[in-house]
DNA sequence: CTTTTCACG
DNA sequence: ACGTACGTGAAAAGG
């Protein structure tokens, strides 16, 4: 048998020590991860450098130790755990398990008595090393055990060994604890004598010995303060040793047989990594998943699938070759009824009859994820799909938000499936990106269906326990529906409209582009920060008001402040706003049109924000132009899809505050919207305290920024940011608004707490956003989440209402039988087109159903207009 | 691939 | 004292 060598390590004090060196990181689903992270980077780098063939982690047991039958006030007045780390306990565990080394806890006996026992008895027969963050342990180090104790950071090492020891204190290892019996220990409320540090006390040990010693010569010692001080406190000093002293003898019931350390399992570790987020872990490491030993999936290939193998219940997959469902290929389609599992290529399904019948009929029940996207590729070869009983894209979504990704297979690892793979490593990324043969597509697909199908009941009920089914089910998934038709029909587009705009552009800003190399001297990329921040503010010699981590900021907010300063920034500032038109909506947006209908067709993320509002993509067409009218005009170029029709936009005035003053039930801000009073003078003629007729444009001004700020979790400083103005002065409008709507106040304090209590926040509708970082102690990820606490609700809410809006929007089009069609949303508004002979009845019917979406405490109102393009649509 | 800037609600 | 307004997506630069 080869050499044994020992580790035994000190779980509590590492993972305190972890907890404390590293700054507070989390995983996605807000579990806190750096002690756990900081105790793995250090137990990799020691057991690569080490390679024990035994191993153990020991634990405190419990509160009480028998060190507190002599003294009861031992490790008295600690601070108790904060819960971010007693959270990562169970983590911790799971993790060594997981690499297969002992952990062990005996009650009434601290970690370190359980290793110095071992320490004991292994070290006759081999090397034994102990890691600590505990200095007490050094008096542990003999000639055979070295005492490892982290120093700053985690993965920094001291190595204690006797000579060390020596050699920093003129000590011997066991003379620690009588140094430890002067001098105490405030963490561990040891007492010692009252005024002996460390080097008083290694003093007295180098005359004398040890504590016994010094108190048997202590007449000897010559008349001094510190005499005296000794003497008095004899009887503390011997019992101070004595709860420094190390239990070398606990009685544990594990022997050395029992340490055997086999090497990780490195398959769980890397699972626990994952769940954890430890990404770099995952790259840096060359753990290998053990060939997969996922439940065994029959799947067959089918090549003519006829009607009777399609079950009135079914899960199934399109396979997609990427996210762009508009235009991608596909790539197969899997089928399971947890039965049997079948695959069939796209050249099979294509021509199908029985296969189209099954996925038009809305009596079979299909359960999918991402249903929109396969909605929309299969209109695309003329199949409407319907019945749709179940999305685990949105199901997830729908129990938490911050769960990230549209791969099934990390949908289905947040609830603990994992016989699914990932597309990467079926696929492969970026470059190497490819389809592999058709036996491995086809298991990759089925098993994908059969995930879907394995976790249908488990995520309904989560969300039934979530009280949220109803949202998913009579909100979320009808709107699926609803979006999908709206992207597959899209937003014609007039490209010689944006052709002629990107030409006028273009020459505008050549022409810009010389003043402003004429006036810097020299040719340089303006679109490059930091070349433009080189010649602002060094070789033009402006000051420079902000800096970026990189260098100086160029932001508009910045250049607008120096425009007195020098001609040359007015046309920096046309410049960007021009070159902005051009490159993101002129040529960005032709980009994105399909020339068979010469439309754009956008597509809705469904699952991705975190308040629940919707995102668009390729082409954003919820960031198109309209504060400043140059870009405004942009909006020409979307024009309705028919002769004859017209666009017609509504949107509601003021709903996120009309959704605050319905939570907050504040009795000024409800009757201010139960009189339909203008928001912000009513604001203003509050916090200015004047009259209605006195509110000037700027006092209005500054209220409706006030009102922002109290949307979006005031803070002194946004206000002052956004008004130019200083935190004083900011904070004296905030404190006059909250006096003015002290039910907003209550309501602001009350949603804090309760997010502090709950972890999360909810919406009018009950949708969920966790917030971890709420218990923080670190300032700036407290106060965000506490902004967020404020705003998820009133932002989250007012999505609540808009997508029940378009639910009932879309049920009353079809009840009046109208041809009109909603085409887009954006956040509060919907835009339609229309036949002009309808205009008359969606003036009535729009605004009516927008505005009882849901009852509030105070009236919803929702504004509207028409045109023959977009930009007239105001 | 990250950073900066800027478009929207 | 800390250093921020909330939620998004796209383009361009520059590693």
């Amino acid at each position: 048998m080869g050499k044994e060598k020992l580790l035994l390590l000190d779980g509590n004090s590492l993972a305190y020590r972890a907890f404390f060196a590293l700054p507070l990181l989390t995983n996605d689903s807000g579990i806190h991860t750096n002690a756990v992270y900081g105790f793995t980077t250090m137990l990799q780098k020691i057991v690569e450098e080490e390679k024990p063939t035994k191993m153990l982690v020991a634990f405190d047991a419990g509160k009480t130790t028998f060190r507190h039958e002599s003294f009861e006030e031992y490790k008295g007045g600690r601070q108790k755990t904060p819960p971010e780390l007693s959270e990562q306990f169970p983590y911790l565990r799971k993790l060594i398990d997981a690499y297969q080394i002992k952990r062990y806890e005996k009650e009434l006996y601290e970690a370190d008595d359980i290793i110095g026992t071992l320490a004991k008895q292994a070290e006759q027969d081999m090397d034994v090393i102990i890691v600590s963050g505990d200095k007490d342990l050094t008096q542990l180090a003999t000639n055979k055990t070295t005492v490892y104790i982290t120093r700053k950071g985690i993965t920094d090492i001291e190595k204690y060994t006797p000579s060390h020891i020596e050699e920093k204190y003129g000590l011997t290892p066991l003379q620690i604890i009588d140094m430890k019996g002067l001098m105490g220990d405030a963490s561990d409320n040891i007492p010692g004598v009252p005024g002996v540090g460390e080097k008083t006390a290694i003093k007295l040990l180098k005359e004398y010995g040890s504590v016994e010693a010094l108190y048997e010569q202590i007449e000897g010692m010559k008349k001094s303060k510190m005499k005296e001080k000794l003497v008095e406190n004899e009887e503390q000093a011997k019992l101070s040793k004595k709860l420094a002293t190390i239990f070398t003898e606990a009685p544990i019931d594990i022997s050395l047989e029992d340490l055997n350390y086999p090497g990780p399992n490195e398959e769980e570790v890397l699972n626990i990594w994952q769940e954890l987020s430890f990404k770099s872990l995952i790259e840096k490491s060359e753990f290998q998943v053990e060939e997969k030993e996922t439940a065994a999936l029959e799947f067959e290939i089918v090549e003519n699938v006829t009607a009777d193998m399609l079950q009135d219940t079914m899960a199934i997959h399109v396979e997609l070759e990427n996210e762009h469902y508009h235009t991608c290929r596909i790539l197969g389609f899997g089928f399971t009824d947890g039965g049997s599992s079948f695959y069939v290529s796209f050249e099979n399904m294509h021509g199908n009859e029985a296969i189209k019948t099954w996925l038009e009929d809305e009596t079979k029940k299909k359960y999918m994820s991402d249903s929109k996207a396969a909605q929309a590729i299969l209109k695309r070869m003329d199949i409407n799909l319907r019945g749709v009983e179940f999305d685990m894209l949105l199901a997830s979504y729908i129990t938490n938000p911050a769960i990230s990704g549209d791969d099934i297979a990390t949908l289905a690892k947040e609830f603990g499936y994992t016989d699914v793979q990932a597309n990467e490593t079926i696929y492969g990324k970026g470059a190497k990106w490819k389809v592999p043969e058709e036996n491995v597509l086809a298991e990759h697909i089925c098993r994908k269906a059969f995930a879907i199908w394995s976790l249908q009941p488990i995520v309904e009920e989560k969300l039934k326990e979530n009280e949220q089914f109803e949202l998913y089910y009579n909100l979320e998934l009808p709107l699926a529906t609803i979006l999908g038709a709206m992207e597959s029909e899209g937003v014609k587009v007039n490209i010689e409209t944006l052709e002629k705009m990107g030409e006028d552009l273009l020459q505008k800003i050549s022409s810009l582009e010389a003043e402003i190399y004429d006036l810097a001297g020299e040719n340089f990329n303006i679109n490059s920060p930091k070349q433009l921040g080189v010649i602002l503010f060094e070789k033009l010699g402006l000051p420079a008001i902000k800096k970026t981590k990189t260098g100086y900021s160029t932001a508009a907010d910045v250049l607008e402040k120096l425009q007195s300063e020098h001609q040359i920034v007015k046309y920096i500032l046309d410049y960007r706003q021009l070159a902005k038109l051009q490159s993101t909506y002129i040529e960005g947006l032709m980009k994105e049109v399909h020339q068979e209908d010469s439309k754009v067709h956008t597509r809705f993320q469904q699952a991705l924000t975190a308040t629940g509002r919707l995102s668009s993509t390729d082409p954003n067409l919820q960031n198109i132009p309209i504060r400043l009218e140059e870009g405004r005009r942009i909006r020409q170029a979307f024009v309705p899809s028919q002769e004859g029709w017209v666009l017609f936009a509504a949107d509601y005035s003021q709903i996120e505050l009309r959704v605050l003053a319905h939570m907050s039930n504040d009795s000024n801000l409800v009757d201010a919207f139960r009189q339909g009073m203008d928001i912000h003078t009513r604001t203003a003629m509050d916090v200015f305290h004047v009259p209605a007729e006195e509110v000037t444009s700027n006092m209005r001004r500054a209220a409706k920024a006030v009102n922002f700020g109290i949307v979006y979790g005031i803070s002194d400083y946004g206000l002052s940011q956004n008004l130019d103005i200083t935190r004083k002065e900011a904070s004296e409008f905030i404190d006059k608004y909250l006096q003015s709507f002290p039910g907003v106040k209550e309501y602001m304090d009350n949603i804090v707490q309760d997010a502090k209590l709950k972890g999360y926040v909810t919406t009018i509708l009950n949708r969920r956003r966790y917030l971890p970082d709420i218990t923080s102690r670190n300032f700036n990820l407290r106060s965000f989440a506490e902004r967020t606490a404020m705003n998820t609700p009133i932002q989250g809410s007012a999505a609540d209402i808009i997508k029940k809006a378009m639910v009932d929007m879309d049920a009353r089009l079809k009840e009046e039988g109208l041809q009109s069609k909603l085409l887009l949303q954006v956040h509060d508004e919907l835009i339609f087109e229309a036949p002009k002979d309808e205009i008359e009845i969606l003036e009535r019917i729009v605004p009516e159903v927008m505005e009882h979406a849901i009852e509030l405490s105070v009236p919803l109102k929702v504004d509207f207009s028409y045109g023959n393009t977009w930009y007239d649509a105001k």
